[in-house]
RNA sequence: UCCCCGGUAGCUCAACUGGCAGAGCAGCCGGCUGUUAACCGGCGGGUUGGAGGUUCGAGUCCUCCCCGGGGAGCCA
């Protein structure tokens, strides 16, 4: 026999009849007298272990005393059991406590206010629904890695700080650099489209930062972007590449993490439905028509706020991409359409059930010219985007390229409504601690 | 930045038109051989967010401030 082998719960289908070690944290304890059940979590999942007299005797005693999130070692038996949640149960032959907590743990299993929880984040992880949320967003990253990877993209990297906006409009988070002003990054976009005209196809996932006053469940101050740029990919191509992205995300989630899915309830056929049929298309006009047709007003040359993208993503049950926007209510980088310079060639895509728009993307302008009379139109000084404009003086191609909310695609595949959940410690508006 | 709601025990909440500040959970003590947010009995626990005001009397009404939540705008 020798030592018991040290197992995650995820692994102990495969150890039935076998004891094992288990090292974790005690989440719960029941009593019936001489029956004591304790749940522990490892990370993986939850287990209960049945502590019997049949125990050592200080073991035994333990199972009573232990205070929540204890840290501790537990051998015991696999047992399969129909009455366990999971499907497993430890007969526990001995519990060897690490650290005993000298106070109870401030997260009960009873409900707590959302103020409360979120002073309390570093603990709050550790409960119910955020760890299957976080392994959700795990495995969305790597579905993103996994996808460009596959195609031959180069992960590669963009400055977080920089000297100039990417987007004029929005509002940066400043910084001093030794003496001179810098920001945090909005978007690696920029950079990323130089980088394709050395590397060819190029993705990378990082931070971003938006000095935003937003107050909504779907804005954080800093986010995760996955960001691709493709050299000689025109509009079309991007459309096409997202949307393997995207489907690509939903059913490697629904392969990899169908018990984390299940802990959230979140139905992993409703989501496979959703990416089956290609997604839906329609230009910035025909969304218009359909905003107003659902009772939500708006005018032609509004962006859509969060009722209209509501309304778009009731209409259709499945992501849309919303194409040709008017060039003026986006920014200076995007290409005109050859057929109507007044629209740009660039779509965002909204997703399903109200998650809000999680990418943005366009063709980029790729001549000197156009370049320059786009910035001049914007109001944007040449100077701090000489280096850009560099890029259409030497081998320009038309080339394309988009931004995926990470947090947002983790909402909508978890089935969570407010993005704050989605990463383990999110920056808002007036919430900079823990 | 704007609009709405809230702040009472460690946590979640109650306390009528102003009249003795209460319950569940957590904690502590005890009971229970299959519990599933276990259950049963007992005990301790409060500057009612802060400052000022009205009143015989304020958790409750008024003013200002602070903090939190929800939403809008903007965006991914």
């Amino acid at each position: 026999m020798g030592e018991p082998r040290q197992v995650y719960v995820e692994e102990l289908s495969q150890h039935v009849g076998q004891e094992v070690l288990i090292q974790g944290w005690l989440f719960n304890k029941r009593s019936s007298g001489k029956v004591r059940f304790v749940i522990v979590r490892d990370g993986t999942g939850w287990v209960q272990g049945v502590v019997t007299p049949a125990a050592d005797e200080e073991t035994f005693e333990l199972a009573e005393r232990l205070p929540q999130e204890s840290s501790l070692r537990l051998w015991g038996v696999v047992r399969a059991d129909a009455r366990a949640p999971g499907g497993f149960e430890l007969d526990v032959r001995r519990i060897q406590p690490i650290h005993i907590p000298k106070e109870p743990f401030p997260i009960g299993l009873k409900e707590h206010g959302v103020g409360f929880l979120m002073d309390h984040r570093h603990l709050w992880i550790r409960m119910g629904k955020q760890v299957p949320l976080l392994r959700i967003r795990d495995a969305v990253l790597w579905a993103i890695r996994d996808f460009f990877k596959r195609r031959g993209f180069v992960a590669t990297e963009t400055p977080i700080l920089v000297g100039t906006s990417v987007e004029g409009t929005t509002t940066l988070f400043p910084l001093d650099y030794f003496g001179r002003q810098a920001f945090l990054s909005q978007s690696g976009q920029l950079y990323l489209e130089a980088t394709c005209l050395a590397l060819g196809k190029v993705y990378w996932i990082g931070p971003v930062f938006r000095a935003e006053k937003s107050k909504t469940r779907r804005h954080l101050t800093e986010f995760w972007m996955a960001e691709a740029e493709v050299a000689f990919l025109e509009h079309e191509g991007n459309l096409t590449l997202q949307e393997e992205l995207v489907r690509h995300i939903v059913e490697a989630v629904v392969a990899e993490r169908a018990r984390e899915l299940a802990q959230l309830k979140r139905d992993p056929e409703v989501l496979l439905a959703q990416v089956r049929e290609p997604f839906a298309r329609v230009t910035y006009a025909e969304a218009v028509e359909i905003v107003n047709a659902h009772g939500v007003e708006m005018s032609y040359g509004d962006d859509f706020g969060a009722p209209a993208e509501d309304a778009l993503s009731a209409h259709f049950g499945r992501p849309v991409f919303v194409e040709r926007f008017p060039a003026k209510i986006k920014p200076f980088y995007m290409k005109r359409a050859p057929d109507d310079p007044q629209v740009a060639l660039c779509a965002d895509l909204i997703a399903p059930e109200g998650y809000g728009e999680i990418i943005g993307g366009s063709q980029r302008v790729d001549t000197e010219e156009e370049l320059l009379a786009q910035l001049e139109e914007y109001g944007l000084p040449r100077e701090p985007y000489e280096w850009y404009i560099d890029l259409r003086r030497w081998g320009s191609v038309p080339h394309s390229g988009f931004g995926l909310g990470v947090e947002r695609t983790v909402a909508w595949i978890a089935g969570t409504r407010h993005i704050r959940e989605t990463i383990p410690f999110p920056r808002l508006l007036d919430r900079l601690y823990p």
